[in-house]
DNA sequence: AAAATTTGCGTAATCAGTTACGTAATTGTT
DNA sequence: AACAATTACGTAACTGATTACGCAAATTTT
């Protein structure tokens, strides 16, 4: 138990990302063990190629809610791998669609054995503590988009 | 609700993540909203001092579990505020001590009451929900910690 | 007391993301 | 049809953290 872990409330958002931290290395570790070539960053994107089919760049950045250059970099990865491949829209010449290329698919059984079983252990862990820290990300999450962290606290603070 | 927060188990890593970024930036808000100059990143170091006094480097790093250069880091941007101040260890040549300076001083009540304000806030939203976060994060660090990542993995997989 | 090891710190390079900004294509307005 | 506004994407610069490495001082071993 270190300094913040015993701030409580005050620095749960670093325990969070430290905890998040850790848990991105242990999927490196899992890949390679099973001598995959896969990284858990890529997970994201390729796991929405793998759902959607063909994508653009903004409708995949929205759709995992983060920036579109982040889409671009790891969409950068992935295809000098040969995970996917990306065309120019037809419809829109703005537009650039990426979609799993044929590597990709014939990867894509492996990982997806590799995310089930991920998903199980993780599920494993979480349902047998006491308190389900799903549920509770969940009520954090609705807590904040209902309101900015400032307007809460404004409003907070008045009611004191 | 966007694919990453559907796949429960398997993206809670991003999803704690995100949390953590969004806590971080409200922060920032807050210290604004009452005029002071202070960012959310500088808190765990300023805050060991507060309660340690006087520090090495190596010392602080270990007791907010992060990396030295970290430390070295966020200490040079709050030596460049003045709010701390550093001077080499009289009984270990290879030390560096740091600790609050004068204007850091005067700074602390401010925010103390900030911190205080937050913590309060931070436990009302947590308190008042169903499920409790800091109770399902702490079990969730207490798994985690007890074995690495992929031994765990081994043995579940094992068992399946 | 000399040699080997460990410790404390600093710097550099890297990483995975962000924001800021620019450009071209599309869509909306008059 | 012309102009304005918006959208999609790309690049560059920055951010906050890390790992890798090196050096000097202290400590331990022999």
């Amino acid at each position: 138990m270190d300094l913040i872990s015993e701030l409580g409330a005050l620095a749960f958002g670093s325990r969070m990302k430290r905890m998040s931290e850790t848990i991105m290395r242990g999927g490196e570790d899992i890949y390679r063990f099973y001598g995959v070539d896969f990284q858990p960053k890529w997970f994201p994107l390729f796991y929405y190629l793998s759902q959607k089919g063909e994508a653009g760049i903004m409708e995949i950045a929205e759709g995992l809610n983060i920036s579109h250059p982040a889409v671009i970099q790891t969409a950068k990865e992935l295809e000098k791998k040969g995970f996917i491949i990306s065309k120019k829209s037809t419809d829109d010449a703005r537009k650039r669609n990426l979609k799993i290329s044929k590597k990709g698919k014939n990867l894509l059984p492996q990982l997806q054995k590799i995310w089930e079983e991920i998903k199980n252990m993780n599920a494993n862990i979480i349902e047998t503590r006491e308190h389900n820290i799903l549920e509770a990300l969940k009520e954090i999450e609705d807590a904040w988009s209902e309101k900015s962290y400032l307007e809460r606290f404004k409003e907070f603070h008045k009611i004191q």
